[in-house]
DNA sequence: AACGCCCTCAACCGCAATCAA
DNA sequence: TTTGATTGCGGTTGAGGGCGT
């Protein structure tokens, strides 16, 4: 592209808070090419937005699976224990909660916990000494963590993981990389802490589980095949069950009402 | 009612990592 | 190997809402 086009693009690009009609224009167009290339999508997407703008919208806020609204003692207790041991790894931490971004985590951390512990002024381990009294029926693995239809971190990672199961106590108490331990740990652990979780495991594992590619990959080509109501319904069953009554799962159950894809 | 302060969180910015040609 | 494009990450900003005066 020649450098002029490039700046005159750039100075008609919208900045700030993304109305409602923006984005419905990215769920539609992700939902029928599922995403292919963030700074050529904006275009035939019908937004004046950067594709980095575009990407951030998705991923932080109308990806579904997103969880909105309050964080769970034992997601508290997860990013204080985490941050401890990890530092600013938002990303990170993020692929511990499901449904929780980094963007979240981080906002979450600043505005929160951090001010928490500065007025507890006790170590993490300390807190959970503390607040785990309350939880001592769980085991260490059977710490319950809300479910997940995506990995909260990026696009790139390479499967699904629908029942992030964590514990603090297997987390390594040492070693070169905390992190790279922690991953390890996550892939190995699948366990299932409830019932209901376990149906909508089963369900959502159905849908994703024989690509294997990339979550918002996953996501735009599920909500491009032709067995569409299905798929979608049983997704929003599970969004509804889960999360009812949180913002992003009004404007996709909206938006599937409006494309005609779900009936519900 | 009007004003100012504080808090929250969505969004932006800059940089680093990764990828492809 | 180099270089440009793209993506991902973490820090920061600013709009808007809540609350006290």
């Amino acid at each position: 592209m020649a450098k002029a086009s490039q700046s005159v693009e750039k100075r008609t690009l919208r900045k700030g808070p993304w109305s409602p009609d923006e984005d419905r224009k990215l769920i539609a167009y992700i939902n029928r090419h599922g995403i292919w290339n963030w700074t050529e999508m904006a275009k035939p997407a019908g937004l004046q937005r950067s594709g980095k703008s575009c990407r951030l919208r998705w991923v932080n806020y109308l990806r579904p699976g997103i969880k909105r609204g309050n964080f769970t003692r034992e997601e508290d207790e997860t990013i204080i224990e985490l941050h401890e041991r990890l530092g600013n790894r938002w990303s990170v931490i993020a692929s511990r909660l499901p449904g929780r971004t980094d963007n979240e985590i981080k906002n979450h951390w600043h505005t929160h916990l951090r001010k928490r512990l500065k007025y507890n002024s006790v170590s993490t381990s300390e807190l959970f000494q503390i607040s785990n009294v309350e939880t001592v029926k769980k085991s260490s693995s059977e710490v319950d963590l809300p479910p997940a239809i995506a990995p909260a971190n990026s696009e790139s990672s390479s499967a699904i993981q629908l029942s992030q199961q964590f514990s603090t106590d297997s987390l390594p108490s040492s070693g070169s990389d905390p992190a790279a331990e922690i991953d390890k740990n996550q892939t190995e652990d699948t366990l299932v802490s409830s019932e209901t979780f376990g149906e909508l495991q089963s369900i959502l594992e159905q849908q994703f589980t024989s690509e294997g590619s990339s979550t918002a990959e996953n996501y735009g080509a599920i909500y491009a095949e032709p067995g569409i109501s299905a798929t979608s319904s049983q997704l929003l069953w599970f969004q509804e069950s889960m999360y009812q009554g949180n913002s992003c799962n009004d404007l996709w159950l909206n938006f599937l009402v409006k494309e005609n894809m779900y009936a519900g």
